[in-house]
DNA sequence: GATGAATGAGGGTTCATTCAT
DNA sequence: CATGAATGAACCCTCATTCAT
């Protein structure tokens, strides 16, 4: 049944999730999958060209789990700044709420053939894309340069920041909506739209 | 005799640096490097335990080169806040002006073993750290938490915005000094030193 | 009912000696013929017994193929020697036409299980086997022994021919009658009938 | 030392003749051919770049090899037709006493990828082209393209000969020499020599 | 009868590491 | 100290075959 392949098909993806984000790309092999979830090495590329394959997969997946999580916490705020302060708490915490997951797009990618670096980038860069967006908005003052590289570092300052929270012991850790707070404020300031300009 | 066992040692190590740059750390096989050093697997394993202590060598020499780019930058001026700018303007321009080591940094030694990982994270948390005392300075008003959180907003902004410069067509690319301002903008309003502050 | 069996039974058949044919034994998979075929796995192991089941079935009917194209050519002549070389020349004619099959008989099936090549010699053991006969008659001198290996002479001769002629390019290959004509002036004179003993 | 070397990459090609010959080369495995020569797989893939190196290696020595089996016999005969007599002798006694290496350039080698074929062919197509040399000195009557062909059928003629005797029973087989006296004469007489213009 | 998802043994190959020379 | 041949575990992947639907 069509049901079935579907269920197997998933129960691969996740399994692939959760291992690529454990140990990485290349510590993930195979057989681990396979084992993880309960299928076979044949039925592994059956429903996948190969290890990059379920990789870009797994990718993409975690892209519309993020769009996901985010789209609703912005359509929730009406003001470009607000929705923009939204977005950043939002992936913060969908971060912290799963660690293999921030792994997966963070670090454990990284390394790879170009077409899988870019497809990694893809999920990052589709942020990216949408705070320049938001900047042409919020700071119009910006040329278009500016704000290319603007977007980036507002992006990269969510990667890291959050990034650096799950190295740290889980007792160490401040509560995720500290970082996320912080981590908004940087970023709102840092386009020039301080406490002053949300009223 | 102690010279020339340097030497060697010298050459393996800089052959290393520039092919885990360019191809990350498991495309760099421990031939490659023997045959760009003009050295043999024997002697590899003679001044290295193995593939993961030539990386994290690599990754020290690294980090000692970030230092001893940085420092005087921040030497030359004497206000904490004219400091960290420089030092996110030399970081930037530093890493654009060295493409395979800032992928060595960045990316490409992302989905190691935790240790190797580990060492990776050293030269930014390092970096971080300095950060962090500056922000005690400039930004008191932070709660520890905070600093540490926003020291990790800043070191994220500038890795990603340099690594997305790289990643540009060389031709697309903004002049790098450009981009070096961008980022120290962004960073210095975010930890709330705008403009009007610096003077 | 039985029409639609023996139909798709049919279409399998003819895939295989097609993909045989152009690709060899080892590199036509079960996926190839059946998907060539317009079948599925399932009925694929329902008529035949396995892979080297369907070969075995794809060179009988190659074997078929070549009598039927040989004996209307030799019962048109009366005379043995006549009907040796009208024969030879068909078959020649025969394999330059049909370089699927011809490539399918000569070398594609080598190399194979001892079962496999033994039904792959059957096709031209029969050859030989008819030579031999015709030989028995028209080259009484020869021993039994002296039979065989010239049988089996005559045999190679026109197979290596045929074969080699298909390797050229195209458009390098001389005229098929010319070499059907060349091969039969051979072989005729191999065993002691030249062109004066044909009248 | 150099020797050594030499040797185990001798070890591995002898190993590789034998098997290739007795199973043919699909059903030849590389962990078969190291067990066989007493290396190891790692061994193997410093000496040979892979499968189909160790493959031509093999069939580029057996071409060796024959031809130091056959350049005596040729160069103890001065007339062009004593020569060539001399030479499919010679082959078919070469085949007949090394089984394994006559299977291997015979049969067991085909359905391969397009250039390992042609490496075989090149073994069979030299000792055409020879034959094509000699036939315009001894059959100057042929034009070139029939020379081509009666030259194909020529070696065509030895092979297949050679390979059904090997394929007889020990205790069924004529003795080799009257194979090859056999032979020689059905090919002699097939270029128009016939025992009377050999006196 | 027909389908195609599922299986898993076994293939070729790579490469970090060792150790005799 | 230096060399590089030797090792073998482990990788990814293919494909003939089976069997539940």
């Amino acid at each position: 049944m069509a049901e079935r392949k579907d269920a197997r098909r998933r129960r691969l993806l996740a399994a692939a999730m959760r291992l690529f984000g454990q140990h990485g790309y290349h510590a993930t092999t195979v057989p681990m999958m396979v084992a993880e979830a309960g299928s076979s090495t044949g039925s592994f590329y059956f429903y996948f060209r190969n290890k990059e394959d379920i990789f870009r997969a797994a990718l993409e997946a975690l892209g519309e789990r993020i769009s996901a999580a985010l789209n609703p916490a912005i359509a929730a705020e009406t003001q470009p700044l607000r929705q923009m302060e939204a977005a950043v708490r939002r992936l913060v915490l969908f971060l912290a709420e799963n660690p293999a997951e921030a792994r997966l797009l963070i670090v454990e990618s990284s390394g790879l053939s170009p077409r899988l670096e870019e497809t990694r980038r893809l999920v990052l860069g589709e942020h990216a894309r949408a705070v320049e967006g938001a900047l042409a908005v919020v700071a119009g003052e910006l040329s278009p340069q500016e704000r290319a590289v603007t977007a980036r570092c507002w992006v990269g300052a969510v990667y890291e920041a959050a990034y650096h929270w799950l190295e740290l012991a889980p007792e160490q850790r401040p509560a995720a909506e500290t970082v996320a707070a912080a981590v908004a404020r940087f970023n709102l300031r840092g386009i020039g739209a301080g406490p002053e300009r949300l009223q």
